[in-house]
DNA sequence: CAGGATCCACTATTGGATCCCG
DNA sequence: CGGGATCCAATAGTGGATCCTG
């Protein structure tokens, strides 16, 4: 298959995979070209575009919106830095509603919708090779096993306790075997509002995020190849 | 008990423990005082004076041999340096008898005969306590369990093998689970002979010891007292 | 700001080097 | 030296901070 800009959303998984499969093997140079985009040699200052430039070639729909980034499929898009054989960074999934978290169960979870079924696209990260120059490798379809799908719901009901007790202080990147929460803003002088605990009350504290750690999704590049 | 110099080996077991339990909460100040012994305020300067204090209150009659310290009772002494609740080093098991590792099985060799039956004294090591009140902690009488055994036993088996072939050079610290193999000798210019792997020859290079990873020693404490 | 992520200072761990005693 | 071990520089890994785009 051609290598093109999608026009629409994909109609279905064969689809998607078609399309994933004409992105294999491409350097991000060659997208950013199609897509007339210009891109920075360094990748401190293209933190992300890899990610954006894919969902056009696949025609994700769901824009900056908490869903599945191609709705009609109900299927996230990943990219996946990768370097010997090993994840080489830990993978954002979402923000934090900290003033909702409490309230909602996993099933109903931003996290959950996003992590159900999921395209990965690894992503040379070589830090010796210029960000043009690297190549994106064969895609995973996947959805998480039942031991999977237990590690991540026990570690988001872990957190949504502390947040619900407001003991946010508690909360570090320490927690979580597999889902964990780390600071998510453009710079550390950011605030929002969260629970107190006690009474209705509230706090301000951090933004913060949900990410899979790399130990998590190396367990996905090694299953899917092995 | 009272805490004093054993005269004698320990005739069983339970008498062996019982010399154990009077160590147990003592300090090494106390016992270096009894045994009228100078010990130096920092670690550094006593590496291994602590075990040597112990070899004298319990009774171990080995010497420096390649036997269990207790011959008698076939059993092994071995200090933990315990920090936190975990051993903050690695355990120093035996040397490695280049020249011999090929032909020995597993159950003919040193480290089975080391490792199958030990006495663990644990020993604080917090670095702000200087070493003289620095304490022991309450003996284990530990055996390998099956799972252990095989872990050792797959460690010690693919190091043979590449001793044997000559490929000296591919062991580093980083191979074996639970056991593993480092340098072993005053300072690093120390050399000996080894196999050369081709033919009958031999090749020089720095004496290496058998050493227990942390992980295994936290197991061993975790059981003794989950 | 929310979504796409990586950066990089710091911490924890590792494992090669070293120290004391008889 | 062999037996008793720990030291500590270097590396791997973690996780708080940051960067770009629309």
């Amino acid at each position: 298959m051609t290598l093109s800009l999608a026009k629409t959303p994909p109609a279905s998984e064969d689809e998607l995979l078609a399309r994933a499969g004409s992105v294999a093997g491409r350097s991000v140079g060659e997208l950013a070209m199609k897509a007339q985009v210009r891109i920075p040699k360094q990748m401190r200052r293209a933190k992300g575009l890899a990610g954006q430039l894919l969902e056009q070639f696949l025609g994700a729909d769901a824009g900056s919106k908490a869903e599945p980034d191609f709705r009609g499929l109900g299927i996230e898009l990943k990219t996946l830095p990768v370097h010997e054989g090993r994840p080489k960074e830990s993978t954002f999934v979402s923000t934090i509603e900290l003033d909702r978290l409490g309230d909602t169960d996993f099933e109903d979870s931003v996290v959950w919708h996003k992590l159900r079924r999921v395209l990965w696209m690894p992503i040379e990260a070589d830090p010796s090779v210029e960000l043009p120059h690297r190549r994106f490798g064969a895609a995973i379809l996947w959805s998480p096993d039942d031991d999977q799908r237990r590690t991540l719901q026990d570690d988001y009901e872990r957190v949504a306790e502390l947040v619900l007790r407001g003991r946010i202080d508690e909360i570090t990147g320490h927690l979580g075997d597999a889902l964990q929460v780390r600071p998510k803003a453009a710079h550390g002088g950011v605030r929002e509002r969260a629970p107190e605990g006690i009474g209705g009350g509230y706090q301000w504290t951090g933004p913060r995020g949900f990410y899979l750690r790399p130990g998590f999704t190396a367990g996905i590049l090694e299953r899917a190849f092995r």
